[in-house]
DNA sequence: CCATTAAAGTTGC
DNA sequence: GCAACTTTAATGG
């Protein structure tokens, strides 16, 4: 049996629900659980001395987080926040790693689902070796919409702030919304009620 | 419903 | 990138 299907049928984990702004961990804090993605979206982050925000990742429906804290019993790194009402499977180190241990196919999804993350991660960080915002941004958008049903132009609203898209980016605010107004003159994307659709 | 305030977006420098 | 400004959303009567 596949790790979702044990995982999401084991009495052992536990549904928690977040709301928008909610913590699931925070940076440096010890690894306890395992966590996944039932329904919303988290966002994986830090801020700098200055307090900008630098979004490492955002992760939606399916997804684990901290898996490979857990397995190093390591730190957190990074800020789990929830970034809309959320409902999450949580699960204790020991219950997880019986989970994990209990079969092959197991730990081959969760292998299949860390290389996932990882290269996901990959993406983003090589997007910020690009050197031009427009670059930066149309990437961005790319990967946001790659993980969405709809792939008809134009019909995907991105569910984020200017502010977040820069955080995402590795951009100044400004440089943000003025990359997004050129991209809508360029008719790459389109804005309706300040909401970008791409 | 309107008034007030906070947050997001915009623009010139 | 800061600061001033405009617009929109949220809150409370």
């Amino acid at each position: 049996m596949p790790f979702k299907s044990r995982l999401l049928s084991s009495d052992t984990a536990v549904q928690t629900k977040y709301k928008a702004g909610d913590y699931l961990f925070q940076e440096n804090g010890n690894s306890q659980f395992y966590y996944y993605i039932l329904a919303g979206t988290v966002k994986l982050n830090n801020y700098d001395e200055d307090g900008k925000e630098f979004i490492q990742d955002i992760l939606y429906e399916g997804a684990n987080i901290g898996v490979s804290m857990l397995l190093l019993g390591r730190p957190y790194p990074v800020n789990a926040v929830a970034m809309e009402h959320s409902i999450i499977l949580k699960m204790s180190r020991d219950h997880f790693m019986d989970l994990v241990n209990s079969n092959l196919d197991s730990a081959y999804d969760l292998c299949l689902s860390l290389s996932e993350n990882t290269y996901n991660k990959f993406l983003l960080l090589r997007n910020r070796s690009n050197k031009s915002a427009t670059k930066r941004i149309i990437e961005i958008l790319d990967l946001l919409k790659s993980q969405q049903k709809d792939q008809a132009r134009f019909a995907f609203e991105i569910p984020h702030t200017r502010q977040q898209l820069a955080a995402l980016a590795g951009l100044c605010l400004e440089t943000t919304i003025r990359t997004v107004k050129k991209l809508e003159r360029d008719k790459i994307l389109i804005i309706k009620n300040r909401k970008v659709f791409y």
